[in-house]
DNA sequence: TCATAAGTGGACGACACCGTCCGTTTGGAT
DNA sequence: ATCCAAACGGACGGTGTCGTCCACTTATGA
């Protein structure tokens, strides 16, 4: 533990250097989570502080910044499924999984976009910790499931899809966190063995014509443009 | 019926603009779900073979010609509902809307962030038809609880969480209709009362590593900007 | 056939974001 | 105290989208 700060916020950069790293990434995650992933960099920048030049310097691309953001709930993520997997109970260590880190996608507003977006290819530094992380997760849906709580005909990549629309929820309905809690009981309701037909958290305000989002054009979008 | 293609593509118009008029929504709905939901004005307005001008007069904002470009899904939405509630086994008309209404969005690409986006404010004009439909939702909702398919806790709202969900799982996954069907089968079964875990239909092959998404920095996002 | 109003298309100015270049400032080692 | 490489910030040219304006074309009714 020489190095302490320093591996978080950039090892050998001059302290200056160091300290608008992190300024930089505090306010990237804010200024996603306010405006959305693809939020001007001058905007953070000038959040941040510092000047463009600054911002690019230290991450040459979006997509690096982005991924520098949200390393620390990743690796949330990733600690989130080692304890699950340590859990004597496979099945509350799946449910813990899987409602933590949609919790983390609930709270961390920008989070979610860059989840999604982080999946793609590539991210090949983390690779291997993925590749890691698959195993734990097969491992654990497999004790899940020998201890009958887990339906035998659950797939790994449910929990990807799970996630996945959870995300497109909480990206669509960012303040409304019973929406999310709802989802999440009735997902894990259906995961579930035994129809353990439990409560469920308290239904969203939501109605069909009472919605919480605006209209006007710039809106969520899909790749290229053309 | 005296008027005929004429309401469905503009009253009152010359010839040759409704003819303009609807080549706009064809190419529109196919460039909304190529290149997402703000794709260039310009590029539809080439892909329709009309000058931007012509879009403009004919579509004054983006939000109208999405709206106009996927008032035809939402008629479609509205009249599977109608459909639902005259089904005589209430859960059944239940089940066919919601599959249904996911189908329609897993088929008709851009009509998801259409979805999402047409929720909220404005929308005036169609109030008045959602409220009617909100009815009918209530409706359906309390026979398929009364006939004891629907688990009582169900609410109403609970059905714009799913499809708010299942439509950012499709723009997450446009190509992996598996995932979606899955997220489906997975919802449904756990808004039915008895746990009648039937069987699922296959898995996606989605896996923690390998995810068909692009990674270039324009991205999904949200609201305004800056 | 003709008159004319409705319709059309492309050029154009305004604007926002991107990412680099460069003159200035500053941390930290001697 | 001095020096210089590292770090800084803002200005700037490039690019792409928006939405309007206007001169030209065409459908339609007399």
């Amino acid at each position: 533990m020489v190095e302490d700060s320093s591996r978080i916020a950039g090892p050998g950069l001059r302290a200056d250097a160091r300290r608008n790293r992190g300024r930089i990434l505090v306010a990237a995650r804010a200024v996603f989570a306010e405006h959305g992933i693809d939020a001007p960099m001058a905007t953070v920048a000038r959040r941040a502080g510092v000047g463009v030049a600054t911002l690019y310097r230290r991450f040459p691309t979006r997509d690096a910044l982005v991924r520098a953001a949200f390393a620390q709930q990743m690796e949330t993520c990733a600690r989130v499924l080692t304890e699950a997997l340590a859990d004597p109970d496979p099945w509350r260590g799946f449910q813990r999984l899987f409602e933590t880190v949609c919790e983390l996608q609930r709270k961390e507003q920008g989070f979610p976009a860059a989840f999604v977006a982080a999946f793609p290819g590539s991210m090949a530094e983390h690779t291997q910790a993925r590749e890691r992380a698959e195993q734990d997760l097969m491992t654990l849906v497999r004790r899940a499931q020998a201890a009958g709580a887990l339906r035998a005909d659950f797939h790994p990549s449910d929990l990807a899809v799970a996630l996945l629309s959870h995300c497109g929820l909480v990206t669509a309905l960012p303040h409304d966190s019973a929406a999310s809690r709802r989802l999440v009981a009735y997902l894990l309701q259906s995961f579930r063995t035994e129809a353990a037909h439990g409560a469920l958290p308290p239904p969203s305000a939501l109605s069909l014509r009472n919605l919480p989002l605006e209209v006007d054009g710039s809106q969520r979008q899909r790749p290229s443009r053309a």
